[in-house]
DNA sequence: AGGCATACTTCGTCAGGCGAAGTATCACAG
DNA sequence: CTGTGATACTTCGCCTGACGAAGTATGCCT
């Protein structure tokens, strides 16, 4: 739907951002995004599970493995103190950037 | 200023927005990327031509080199028609995607 | 038993932004 | 007339990161 480039710069963002509210496991939080979008935003698992890897290395988030019986094993990921801090950051660093590229595609756009 | 990452999936549509009013060359759309936003928005000269390059292939613009005593070298890009489409195109998937990115970070802002 | 959803892993490919270095011209200061 | 800095463009190699493909495994429904 949208181009790889676009969804580049705020995949991280997305994430961080359903982690928020409680713990979430990877498939759910591919789904939730999903949903949230409007069917609008689908991320390969593939994508979805390596930024899992990378920003959990950063510490940003920290995964735990629950096993339950008739359930497959999952890893639910929790936003560390340090997450938060980044979200909160990501999330300035995008207003500022979305309405400076309204702004020069506005300004230009007589 | 911005991350890499978030500039890549719209580097192309403002440079092409800014192209829109009249021809320019390379070394003044960094300049006046710059200037539009307020100094936030900064781009190596490397990855602007490789950009103007890789859009010139695409049809998207036209080059035009343009000597004139007193000053040196330039080539002056116009938008093709080609790149008419593609700028209101790119707008377009800019607006819904910024709006998607608002609505999730948004309803998981709790 | 077969098919589908769930759930995660690994690997290789490729696009593209960036840093660094280089070429060249002109203006201006000393 | 030499140095410095702005203008203007080119080329090369690195590295990040999204993606496709394939694989592993479990549970549910028919």
């Amino acid at each position: 739907m949208f181009s790889a480039d676009l969804k580049r710069g705020s995949i991280e963002l997305l994430i961080l951002s359903v982690l928020k509210g409680r713990a979430r496991h990877g498939y759910d939080i591919g789904k939730l995004l999903e949903q949230l979008s409007g069917g609008q935003l689908e991320f390969r698992v593939s994508t979805l599970y390596s930024v899992l890897y990378r920003i959990e290395g950063r510490g940003w988030i920290k995964g735990r493995w629950v096993e339950k019986k008739g359930a497959r094993r999952r890893c639910y990921y929790t936003l560390t103190p340090k997450g938060r801090e980044v979200v909160t950051l990501q999330r300035r660093e995008w207003e500022a950037f979305s309405a400076m590229v309204n702004q020069v595609i506005g300004v230009s756009h007589a």
